[in-house]
DNA sequence: CTCGCCCCCTTGATCGATCCAACGAGCGTC
DNA sequence: GACGCTCGTTGGATCGATCAAGGGGGCGAG
């Protein structure tokens, strides 16, 4: 039966066919109808053919309530949507949201949003939870003391975190993770290879774990390279104002030829930086952001950039929802992947 | 009932309470219970609150599956989710999402996420309507000959679609949508009031309604104020590259000061031209996007652009869909908002 | 020829909330 | 005091699919 059995001329009826319409029609019994569309296996051939042609005769489709009521699942991924912040570079949400779906479609998930709100982190969650609405959860904004992750794990709510827990003690949930700091080794690496070697860093304030994060990536590889790095990292707020700020500070004080940034609204400061000094992207300075936004690849010269994986993440936690949901063990506590360099021409 | 209700320390029971649960413990029937939820009027105040309090007690929540089979509704909103195309500035769908969500939730509704899938572009709109697992569709890919929009009024699915049926003669479903002409024309104004009158418009081929949409309010607005149009129009492809070329010529042979264009890509390639030539923008040439995408806002040159309203217009869609749903008449077959302008240094 | 077994299929009960018709108490009216 | 009326409440039926048993026919073995 291909997907694409829809009769195009033809209209739904006032009230869709049961499956008793279909084993009256058929001369079967509901059960015969019910194991011809979830175990197949069970049926004899011709009984088989026969049921089936009588459902797509009837476009039948089995009806979704009667089934969640029944089975007790929704086969429904709930995902808190929170718009991605105006004035900044990232909106990898929508990439990812978007793999999500695909992920989740092919292991028979549609994915459920619901707003968030920051006074009641948990109301959203609680709702559905309480309703059976929804199968699983997939938290995104796991941050520091995540509230979310806490009160899941407490009501044995099955999700999944994209995101390490930082706060390591109480990691008790599974998560899916891309590893910041092999993104901005690869930058760096990327930047030697090309004959650099006075390489700077500009990052997030220190109470960002992952902003650390990135930043070790850097500081490692340089290290491994036996460069030097002193005065040339320096942490600032995610806005374009900061990272062109940090940029002719650097440009000032230890002339590096290249910056790796922890994010492409950073990234995007250094470029306005190099612009106003009239020095050329790529040739006279590279430099390298983080996360492959749009403003990378729409800005007229093209920003290098690290790209997370995120279809990989997605399928990765669809893996993971479909293992805690059939109650097989899962076998790693996290999934850590890692992310590539998209390169253009600033690099 | 505050949403707050939710009890922090405690475990939600294998199996959540029913509402014959609550109704045995509060002492009533089972359709007391259900009353107090839906049609608190019904009760007697006193019993009113000794059930509100059992239900609160007992962390009771109506199971959605149950209610959805018996009152033939699911309280979603289906909407399928493609995936912005990677190398435009266009991000919008981010943000409409969001404010769909947002939006749909004041009402009742959550949204439902499913893939979609260019060869069989009805397939899963027809998996979710037979399986009665939404109420309604909101349909964002309305281009010429639509074959969603075609398919679903055939089928008499409630749905609304967010933009114009542009081929108008079989226009029989609602619709909500933008006024790109006003958008442009607000765009146009404004340059005009700055005192420029030699504007030239970059935009989409000629194929595209709404490309053609957007361009006649630059030049009504032309016209409307006694100002020249000849050779400072030009229509190319929607990518960056396509509008730096555009500027290039435009301002080698018609000298203009000022570029209104069909969307931030265009106005980034327009950047991109006077960059090279070392022109300011804002100062030497006013630019203005269209879409307000991120890259206007992080561009270190913030770009002035118009906006769209979606928060507005998924207000208005959640509104249509009720009256739809509640078979109520529908006022008018059409909404057709007016967009803002972002000003920014670029104009 | 009969028994037993397996395969294929059928029947009744169930998930939990809502719809429906009816019922009892309280009150006013004649 | 009986009747009709309203209001709040009640028990049974229902939505449509799945679960858990139960039944009948064909076939080989005793």
């Amino acid at each position: 039966m291909g997907r694409s059995d829809h009769r195009p001329g033809s209209q739904l009826p006032v009230t869709p066919p049961t499956l008793a319409d279909v084993a009256e029609r058929a001369g079967v019994s509901r059960q015969t109808v019910s194991n011809a569309v979830n175990n197949p296996d069970l049926l004899r051939p011709d009984t088989l053919v026969r049921v089936r042609q009588t459902i797509a005769e009837l476009g039948y489709s089995p009806n979704r309530a009667a089934r969640n009521l029944r089975t007790r699942t929704s086969s429904l991924i709930g995902l808190r949507f929170t718009p991605a912040q105006e004035g900044t570079a990232n909106a990898m949400m929508d990439r990812f949201v978007h793999s999500l779906v695909e992920a989740s479609e092919e292991a028979g998930y549609a994915v459920l949003l619901f707003p968030g709100d920051d006074e009641d982190p948990i109301g959203g969650y609680d709702n559905l939870l309480r309703s059976t609405a929804v199968d699983a959860f997939v938290v995104t904004d796991t941050y520091l003391g995540n509230p979310q992750a806490t009160w899941l794990t407490q009501q044995r709510a099955p999700f999944v975190a994209f995101g390490r827990p930082w706060d390591d003690d109480v990691a008790r949930h599974v998560w899916v993770d891309v590893d910041g700091a092999a993104g901005t080794a690869l930058a760096t690496q990327h930047l030697i290879d090309r004959g650099h070697s006075r390489i700077a860093w500009i990052g997030w304030r220190k109470d960002s774990p992952i902003g650390e994060d990135r930043r070790s990536g850097w500081l490692s590889t340089m290290h491994a390279n036996n460069l030097p790095t002193t005065g040339l990292a320096s942490r600032v707020e995610d806005v374009v104002h900061s990272g062109a700020e940090a940029a002719a500070v650097l440009l000032d004080e230890s002339a590096p030829t290249a910056f790796v940034c922890a994010s492409d609204t950073l990234a995007m400061g250094v470029l306005h930086t190099l612009w106003i000094r009239q020095l050329a992207p790529g040739t006279d300075i590279a430099v390298v952001g983080f996360d492959d936004s749009q403003v990378a690849q729409v800005y007229p010269v093209g920003l290098t950039s690290v790209r997370q994986p995120l279809e990989d993440v997605a399928v990765e936690i669809v893996r993971t929802l479909r293992a805690l949901l059939s109650h097989q063990p899962v076998e790693s506590r996290g999934v850590l992947l890692t992310p590539t360099l998209a390169i253009r021409e600033s690099s």
